[in-house]
DNA sequence: GTTATATATGAACATCTGTTCATATGTACT
DNA sequence: AGTACATATGAACAGATGTTCATATATAAC
């Protein structure tokens, strides 16, 4: 936290942004929740995540599902691990993939409630 | 959807491939999702949603709170309006910004379960 | 050992993203 | 009209990101 103990500018409501310092968490903190939605911020990984979320599913039948490379799902599958969205369990040469909690759906539940709320709010496209 | 009928790569279980294709959401609400997160998965803009979930603050106390450049602010504004994460009001020449609604309140509460879970599961860093 | 299969990984490259700087807009006041 | 202030916006540029391609593991079967 950088302590500016005033601003050059001067249309600042200081006590405000005193108390929003205060209740601010930590820039850990904001790092970690923000790594945490850039991992579900790409449509590829999104679709690993909701196949994730029917059952679980080797690399191959996530490639078939989703329909791109092997290798960028594995790459994808990287960054979930990472992350721990996502866990795996081997059988002879097959990895088996699957969400690593019930975090994840919760989100996804909370994510589709805002994108389609949206959808009906603007009510086109 | 791209509809391969065969992969030709041989460990796929076709049932579960099929089934999971069925479940799987379109394309478009795949990105809508991503589109969503992706938006929350900047530091920066976490900071300024998680501070106006204290209260409706104008650019300046944002710029104040967080501690980067009014152009910073206001860009990462516009990217949260256009996603109507965000909106504001007007008051002579003093825009107040607040949340659009609080689903973003949840998707952080959710976000933050993980992020600490984790913490607290690998005891470390 | 060799070969085949399933997956992982590194490098390369094009695209996207976030900040800075300069400039423009909008509102209030004179 | 003008000036001042709060915010927005466009261009530019460095750094991050996702895919592809080639190569490397790891396991199983021979």
């Amino acid at each position: 936290m950088v302590e500016l103990d005033r601003c050059e500018i001067n249309c600042i409501h200081d006590e405000a942004v005193k108390a929003v310092r205060q209740a601010l968490f930590g820039e850990d903190v904001a790092v970690s929740l923000a790594e945490l939605f850039k991992a579900l911020g790409d449509p590829t990984r999104v679709k690993i995540l909701f196949s994730l979320m029917t059952r679980e599913l080797c690399v191959c039948d996530l490639t078939a599902v989703i329909g791109i490379s092997e290798s960028a799902v594995s790459h994808q599958l990287r960054v979930l691990r990472t992350l721990r969205l996502v866990k795996f369990r081997r059988e002879g040469k097959i990895l088996y993939y699957s969400l690593a909690d019930d975090h994840i759906e919760k989100l996804f539940a909370q994510g589709l409630d805002h994108v389609t709320e949206d959808k009906a709010e603007k009510n086109e496209e």
